[in-house]
RNA sequence: GGGCGAUUAGCUCAGCUGGUUAGAGCGCUGGUCUCACAUACCAGAGGUCACAAGUUCGACUCUUGUAUCGCCCA
């Protein structure tokens, strides 16, 4: 402990990186710098970004930090490549889950929203929505995602909100949206129809009962089977018997032989004393049951698609709050649909009507917001019809002018596109857009973008507005381009939509992406975005979905205290490899912690090398030794910067983040740092360590903003203008984030084999060092015969990195292998470390053994391919060479190793 | 019922259009407080790439089937 501070004299720059003042003094720099705020008027290519808007309700969970983080890391890249960028935050006024919410604390003042009436319930939620609201978005800037503030905007905005009106009422007078009366999924605890994608299928054990509906003119005895063939009764299976109070008809398939003569004759409803008719229709399946089903027409969206073929009436025999209405017999009325289902079912039986039951396994459909069971119900809701918005939504997909990636989400998308059905939009809720429709007491009906007065037809001034306020989701599909101000022709409109990117969790494909890609070529006449990306599902440790409320999985705010911000960000893009789903825990932001600390680490030694002025005529000043160093890390520094651009190019986040990762720690930390350690002094070194860790800031920054940040003003590139930019544009470089992105560097990469060289002759020795034992402070010597006089001569020049990395006392030539020593055979060289008094024969032997084994192996696998004629003959003359080069460089090193061996044994 | 995805080291995951000794992180083994970092350094062990058949000169990679798991839609 005590040496550690003695090896650090300056506290300003600690050993241990801590990001917690570092993220807020930058985080206040940037916006008050300016650099979050997007210029509608810059002359500059545009890119735009429009956040998936959270919930109002909501607090920042590992979904959030996904679609907030991806896009933040293509935003902070743009930028810094010089596009005027817009990253537009917002939130979502999400109507059920705030009125629940609003609803909840009234509840605990005793009182219900009908208490308070429409408008002061109204006025309590925008109270709610001021306090709290904002909690998410305040979330958000602990995320580091640079959004520009000044654009904030909510669904329920003005702007927004006129936005809304104007999308309804030109669907409306298109035709595209109609008011009707039809089968919707009713939530009776919520008190609202949602729509189809609002409603979750449940596995769940129940029974099918078969219920006996006597044929009415049968003139036989219903309950008695007579056996003259003539059937008294036609069975019907079932999985909800309450409903059959509300039968219209029994229905079969017009093919079905069984119930032929049957057809048209009329059946006695037990239990009610209401006769129905046998109906022939092809939507029954032959298969389900007895091939007969009953039809209730109110209660089921199959059903009432019969009833409306053969004017069945409709009984709705279960009311809004999933109690049975004053359609049914007296004794239910009032009753649960549980209760009375029981009632029913013991009726039956006492009746002798209950055929059978059976053990049934169906889905049930349940609410996704409450889990109550939905009610299908007839009833009068607002649809947008999808046929003719369905279409140019699926050409935009299949023409490639929106594309998901990964590539297969197109397929989903597509299908779901072309078996789409009509959207309830209407909701029986008090917060959110009402309805722009007005009745008068006249018959009218007025549909206006402004608020009418009085009637167009009558002059009344009493006009009733509808009482149903949209679904949530027909704001948000507005989104991209409501928040620039649409319908007005506004700059940011013209400038920056449509917008480039959208990222999301796959759960949300159709209710987001797939109704913005409608709406937008409706009204705006373009796709909303180019690039869809949907990112994996988070998930727990044990493979469970996230859920706070289970208290499952982790917080992303806990994580961003424990570890930092950066860490964080770095560890979901080094995990976000396009896959279905990963796990996630606490311990893996490790890996992101302890990179950010070598990154620190790494710029701490530089730091030293960077303040002062080169050595001149010292130790180490000559370039010419380290040129061939510099040039291989700055050749392996382009190989990251391609990788970098081609996979933010491709929304490859993780092998960013992991080329980041291996260039970092493994080039420049493992291998180029250490090399400069020994003469840092030479004028090129430091300018291509100047340069190259430049260059890596850069390329970390948009997943790393925080650290790079810092360190880009601690090494002095913040102060000192050096952009190799090729632009006359001049940049401000106060800051990474204006900072312009870097290009490759020019290289002579003609020595780059002899470095390979050289750090394969380093390892071999460490190797034969651990192998053998050899304590870490022992020097060894080393003897390198070496294939060709250049690779001598330049190992000969960097003969002191050898001796200070693989702790060799000092490095010779020869062409002979000394007695007595260890051998390693790398490309090109024989490495020698004879190990007088401290070489073990058995070891030695154990460890060449070893390597001859898997070289053996190595050849037989090769010999084998040449083995066939056809391999030659057939595959691609390069592969048959190269195939012929590694046999040849295998065949060598084994006969050294064998050689070896002889002569171990000799001794 | 339909669609999609997964099955690779003890764990969590990479491996593009078939052809360099199948990789990483964690964990494990041995050795190091080496003057940036023990949130570190050095060395190493560990995989018949779920199974079967096929295509091919050649399959972790392509095809088909089987098994198990997961997601979505109806």
């Amino acid at each position: 402990m005590a040496a550690m501070s003695a090896q650090s004299p300056d506290d300003s720059f600690p050993s241990r990186y801590d990001p917690k003042p570092v993220e807020e003094k930058w985080y206040r720099f940037w916006e008050e710098s300016g650099f979050f705020t997007a210029v509608a008027g810059s002359k500059k290519p545009k890119y735009s970004i429009v956040i998936p808007p959270p919930n109002v309700t909501g607090s920042l969970h590992m979904g959030h930090a996904l679609d907030d983080g991806l896009p933040d890391i293509l935003i902070r890249r743009k930028k810094m490549q010089g596009y005027e960028t817009l990253w537009l935050p917002g939130t979502d006024h999400a109507g059920i889950g705030t009125q629940v919410k609003v609803e909840r604390m009234l509840a605990q003042e005793g009182l219900t929203r009908f208490d308070l009436g429409r408008e002061k319930f109204i006025e309590r939620v925008w109270e709610w929505k001021e306090k709290y609201g904002n909690r998410i978005v305040t979330q958000l800037r602990s995320l580091g995602c640079c959004l520009d503030w000044s654009r904030l905007r909510f669904t329920m905005d003005a702007m927004l909100t006129r936005a809304v009106r104007e999308a309804f009422v030109r669907y409306y007078e298109k035709g595209l949206v109609y008011r009707g009366l039809y089968i919707v999924n009713w939530c009776p605890r919520c008190g609202t129809a949602v729509s189809d994608l609002e409603v979750k299928y449940v596995e769940r054990d129940s029974s099918l009962w078969y219920i006996r509906y006597p044929v009415a003119d049968s003139g036989h005895d219903p309950v008695s089977r007579d056996g003259n063939g003539s059937c008294p009764f036609v069975v019907v299976a079932t999985t909800r018997p309450e409903t059959m109070l509300g039968d219209s008809a029994v229905a079969v398939n017009p093919k079905d032989e069984r119930f032929k003569a049957l057809v048209g004759k009329m059946l006695k409803l037990p239990l009610t004393g209401r006769e129905i008719p046998m109906v022939a229709d092809a939507a029954v399946e032959m298969e389900f049951g007895t091939g007969a089903v009953k039809v209730t027409p109110a209660h089921d969206p199959t059903d009432f698609a019969i009833g409306e073929r053969h004017g069945l009436p409709r009984h709705k025999v279960i009311g809004e709050g999933a109690k049975m209405t004053d359609a049914v017999p007296e004794k239910y009325r009032g009753m649960t649909r549980e209760e009375c289902r029981q009632a029913v079912v013991e009726d039956l039986e006492a009746a002798g009507l209950l055929e059978k039951t059976e053990p049934y396994r169906h889905s049930v459909g349940t609410c996704d917001r409450c889990d109550e069971t939905i009610e299908p119900l007839a009833s009068e809701q607002w649809f947008v019809k999808m046929e003719p918005l369905a279409g140019p939504a699926v050409k935009a997909v299949e023409e490639g002018r929106v594309k998901f990636h990964p590539e297969r989400w197109n397929k989903v998308y597509l299908d779901w596109m072309k078996n789409i059905r009509d959207w309830c939009i209407s909701r029986q809720l008090w917060w959110g857009h009402r309805i722009p429709v007005w009745y008068c007491g006249c018959g009218e009906k007025i549909v206006s973008r402004e608020d009418p007065t009085a009637c167009p037809k009558c002059g009344s001034a009493e006009l009733k507005q509808d009482e149903d306020v949209l679904d949530t989701w027909f704001s948000s599909a507005l989104w991209p381009f409501s928040t620039m101000g649409w319908p007005e022709e506004t700059p940011d409109l013209a400038k920056f939509y449509p917008t480039d990117f959208l990222t999301t969790d796959p759960d949300i494909i159709f209710r987001w992406e797939a109704r913005m890609i409608f709406s937008a070529l409706e009204f705006t006449g373009k796709v909303p975005f180019d690039d869809v990306y949907i990112h994996s599902t988070v998930l727990a440790k044990g493979g469970e979905r996230m859920s706070r409320s289970k208290g499952i999985g982790e917080d992303p705010l806990e994580m961003i205290a424990k570890y930092g911000t950066d860490a964080v960000r770095f560890t979901m893009a080094f995990l976000e490899s396009q896959s279905q789903s990963y796990r996630l825990w606490d311990e893996r932001f490790q890996l992101g912690r302890n990179f950010c600390n070598k990154v620190w680490n790494a710029a701490r030694l530089a730091a030293g090398w960077l303040e002062e002025e080169p050595g001149v005529g010292g130790p180490g000043s000559d370039d010419a030794e380290m040129a061939a160093i510099n040039n291989w890390i700055r050749a392996r520094f382009n190989r990251l910067l391609a990788r970098v651009d081609e996979g933010l190019d491709h929304y490859t986040f993780s092998t960013v983040a992991q080329a980041l990762y291996d260039f970092f720690w493994h080039d420049l930390c493992d291998w180029y740092l250490e090399f400069v350690k020994l003469r840092p002094d030479a004028a090129g070194t430091r300018k291509t360590l100047r340069e190259v860790f430049r260059g890596t800031l850069q390329l970390l920054h948009p997943v790393m903003p925080f650290i790079t940040e810092e360190l880009w003003q601690r090494l002095g590139y913040g102060t000192k203008s050096e952009s190799r930019s090729q632009n006359t544009e001049v940049r401000s470089e106060n800051s990474i984030l204006s900072s312009e992105w870097p290009g490759p560097f020019e290289v002579d990469e003609s020595e780059d084999d002899s470095v390979e060289a050289l750090r394969d002759v380093i390892g071999a020795v460490r190797n034969i060092r651990s192998e053998m034992q050899v304590p870490q402070k022992t020097r060894v010597e080393c003897v390198v015969n070496c294939g060709s006089e250049r690779l001598a001569g330049f190992l000969d020049r960097q003969r002191a990195l050898v001796e200070a990395l693989a702790g060799v006392g000092e490095l010779r030539f020869a062409s002979e292998r000394p007695a007595k020593s260890s051998l390693a055979v790398v490309p090109g060289v024989e490495v020698y470390v004879p190990l007088e008094g401290i070489v073990d024969l058995d070891r030695e032997t154990a460890r060449i053994r070893k390597e001859v084994t898997s070289l053996g192996e190595l050849i037989a696998g090769i010999e084998k391919k040449f083995a066939n004629p056809e391999f030659e003959r057939r595959a691609r003359p390069e592969v048959v060479e190269n195939e012929r080069e590694r046999l040849a460089g295998f065949r060598d090193k084994l006969g050294r190793l064998e050689r070896q061996l002889e002569s171990l044994g000799e001794k």
